[in-house]
DNA sequence: TCTGGGGTCCTAGGACCC
DNA sequence: TCTGGGGTCCTAGGACCC
């Protein structure tokens, strides 16, 4: 039997916040982003916030709107990274097996530890009073024998809670549950599950897994599994996170892109944050990747392979000039966001086999090699394409630094 | 002003090869 | 020459997570 923890900090980046400016404490708070961002916000203080009618992820504006005095943040990554790491050594310092899920969640498995879930339960308690007495912000901590249900748990009472499933009590916490509330069930598969009177995870568990496998395909059989208590999936070893599988970043521009030039323009921009993220994690890929929204917001992508693998910026900007021409993109404009990103990663000095087609260019490799060190030293804006520079309107997009939240946060130097 | 941005995985259809 | 099966790669789109 496994005793594993998920560990789930509470509106984490207000909590970030309020730790370090006691002054906001008992004022409703919003974290996020600058207003042209269009972030969503994360309450801190909701019973004040609520007598006015916000509520969690509404749109900056409106909140404003609602409550004129509320205090707005603009988010500092580098801090609740730093947060972040703190609450990971303290898991750390539990088991060797952790699995982070963004920077506010982690699976800690203290299987190895000879534990029960009674004594999980008593690491969730030294772990929330350190969290509290050290960094300042509260948890919510699920005790469980399998990931699913321990996310489940973490989720079920907060903010600074414990709750335990176990296999003997989960029949009567777990299913009365809305099916939504189990993880990998989101808003499309909850109306479709809806549609045929399935609406509790008990419901999911007592429906023959081969319907759900015509309905969902295999992770019919997946959902199914969960709500049984059956998920077997291994909390990942620290240092063993997957494997990038793209990397990529997109924006919505000041104002909306116009023309040929605009789109070029921000592609410059976005390549070369993709490509310097491609270069720091020392990988190369083959696979580019654009996506589109026009003021319908309607979305759409389209993608290319390319003859060989390359981190270079230039290949980026092309091969996303090449898609978005070619695809007849054109008739989309005016554009409210654009995004680029490149996959098929592998590491940056693995072997290929080289085409007469389409020789290596050792002089831009050189050039985007010495660009890549000084951007190192200097920041993104250090050195940049002059094209960009005669668009003023977007100077201010700074992909790399505003959007890259995920990014290895905890081996990243 | 009307859901930001970065990711992962799955599926289905088509092309191509043996 | 025709037909079919199996495997792999590519692409577009959808659903999910934070």
């Amino acid at each position: 039997m496994r005793t594993i923890l998920h560990s789930d900090a509470n509106s984490f980046y207000a909590s970030c916040e309020i730790a370090r400016r006691p002054e906001i404490k008992n004022k409703p708070v919003s974290v996020g982003g600058s207003e042209e961002m269009r972030h969503g916000i994360i309450l801190a203080s909701n019973t004040e916030a609520k007598s006015y009618g916000v509520k969690t992820a509404m749109p900056l504006w409106q909140a404003r709107k609602l409550c004129p005095n509320l205090t707005i943040l603009p988010p500092d990554f580098k801090h609740y990274i730093s947060v972040s790491r703190k609450l990971r050594e303290m898991y750390d310092g539990l088991s060797p097996v952790v699995e982070n899920f963004g920077l506010d969640e982690c699976w800690i498995d203290l299987s190895s530890r000879d534990t029960t879930l009674k004594t999980g339960k008593e690491a969730a308690l030294y772990l929330r009073e350190r969290a509290k007495k050290e960094l300042g912000i509260t948890l919510s901590v699920g005790v469980s024998y399998n990931k699913v249900f321990a996310k489940l748990a973490s989720d079920y009472k907060k903010p600074d809670a414990t709750t335990l499933i176990s296999e003997d009590n989960y029949k009567s916490i777990v299913w009365p549950l809305p099916a939504s509330y189990m993880i990998f069930i989101g808003n499309k598969t909850r109306q479709k599950l809806n549609k045929y009177g399935i609406r509790t995870i008990g419901d999911v568990a007592k429906t023959p897994p081969e319907c759900l496998k015509n309905w969902f395909g295999k992770l019919g059989y997946m959902h199914h599994a969960n709500a049984n208590g059956l998920d077997r999936s291994p909390v990942m070893k620290t240092g063993h996170e997957a494997d990038v599988k793209s990397i990529g970043n997109s924006t919505t521009t000041p104002r909306d892109m116009r023309d040929l030039e605009d789109v070029r323009c921000v592609f410059t921009i976005l390549a070369q944050s993709v490509s310097t993220r491609v270069r720091e994690a020392y990988l190369k890929g083959k696979c580019v990747s654009i996506s589109v929204r026009d003021t319908n917001l309607n979305i759409s992508g389209a993608q290319k392979t390319l003859p060989r693998y390359t981190a270079l910026c230039r290949d980026i900007i092309d091969s996303a000039m090449e898609l978005f021409i070619s695809k007849g993109f054109e008739k989309h404009l005016p554009l409210r966001s654009i995004g680029v990103k490149i996959s098929s990663l592998v590491p940056y000095d693995a072997p290929e086999q080289l085409s007469m087609f389409s020789p290596v260019d050792t002089k831009i490799e050189a050039l985007e090699s010495a660009v890549f060190n000084i951007r190192k030293r200097y920041g993104i804006h250090a050195v940049q394409l002059g094209n960009i520079l005669l668009k003023d309107d977007f100077l201010s997009i700074n992909p790399k630094e505003e959007h890259t939240v995920h990014t290895l946060p905890f081996f990243n130097g």
